[in-house]
DNA sequence: ATAGCCATGTAACCAGTTACATGATTGA
DNA sequence: TCAATCATGTAACTGGTTACATGGCTAT
């Protein structure tokens, strides 16, 4: 239901062929939403036979022909419904929390290495996110709604890092010198 | 995979039946791994017929008999192998975000309602969890590894709620006044 | 040469949701 | 009387992953 969503979101900034949408998912709204090449290709078939994409064939000299996809009427009515209808309850799941929260069943090793690596990564990609910031907020002039909307869910996602980043730190520190935080997160 | 695994930490934590552990599914580890009770009942089959959990029945008058699951000599090594075992990529995939994302494509009200809501039964979870660590920094005595795991998992979860909190009050910000953040998160 | 990018897809499988089914007990 | 709790499950479906398949172009 929702990666027909993401997709629509897309296709609506921007047509493009299911490659393209499969680099965007990585950047972006790939922060909330992810895909893989082939479900991507699998939904907007779908969402081609219910007409709420179509798409122009670009034939090319020994490479696939590509499919230019773009959202319809239809489509953007269908995504107006949606962004609009009632939320209904996330489920997280998380691997990675369940291995720490049951951390103690393990040996100390190979988890203190998992959170080194998984430190290094989320340091990496904070960095990143700081930049996007720093580059929107040294633009000048007035914002759209559209710009503000995409801001302020980087910035979600720059506290989010920030709190792996916490939390993997405390972690280490409680595996390595038993320390527990003892002051109100 | 992890379901499966989640079901084990649990066994391992205490025995007890499918529906018992529909039930901690909503408190606790609940907060990264979440099941139904179709889930969890076929999985307690799968696990059972690999040898990884064992079950005892308990006969009842006028209910169906109770199987009260115990985790294995079997499981607890697999559990404990998946622990120590290298994490992968996760994805997240959060359709409010990609509603928020893509909020600028829809009529305010409606957007504003389920914001509103949002922020309602967040702050409630929020109280809940504060109430949690209040009963854990009262504790006096050392702490089990164990539950400081517990209680850094909650600070997480402390930390996410408030990044939540934050991340609706600015697109309700955004929406009604349309004040953007000026300085970085 | 070898890896990575471009560009599409199918098939088998695993994971998760929704709907259906039963039925007594307890408390408001 | 109505809703919630206890206690189990099946069946159909939808969503997502892994593996397989093709094949030229470009940069190192």
């Amino acid at each position: 239901m929702s990666l027909k969503n993401a997709i629509l979101v897309l296709l609506e900034g921007k047509p493009g062929t299911g490659y393209d949408l499969a680099q965007r998912f990585r950047g972006g709204i790939g922060q909330f939403w992810t895909a893989s090449h082939q479900q991507i290709y699998q939904e907007l078939k779908t969402l081609g036979q219910d007409g709420l994409v179509e798409f122009e064939l670009q034939e090319q000299a020994s490479r696939p022909d590509r499919k230019h996809y773009r959202i319809t009427a239809p489509g953007r009515a269908a995504l107006k419904d949606w962004l609009q209808a009632t939320w209904k309850p996330e489920r997280l799941n998380s691997a990675a929390l369940v291995r720490i929260y049951a951390a103690y069943l393990a040996d100390q090793g190979p988890v203190l290495a998992e959170i080194e690596r998984n430190l290094e990564e989320n340091r990496a990609k904070l960095d990143e996110y700081l930049a996007q910031e720093a580059s929107h907020l040294a633009r000048t002039g007035r914002t759209s709604r559209r710009q503000a909307l995409v801001y302020v869910s980087l910035r979600f996602g720059i506290r989010h890092l920030r709190n792996w980043l916490e939390l993997l730190a405390e972690v280490r520190a409680l595996l390595t010198e038993g320390r527990v935080p003892d002051r109100p997160a």
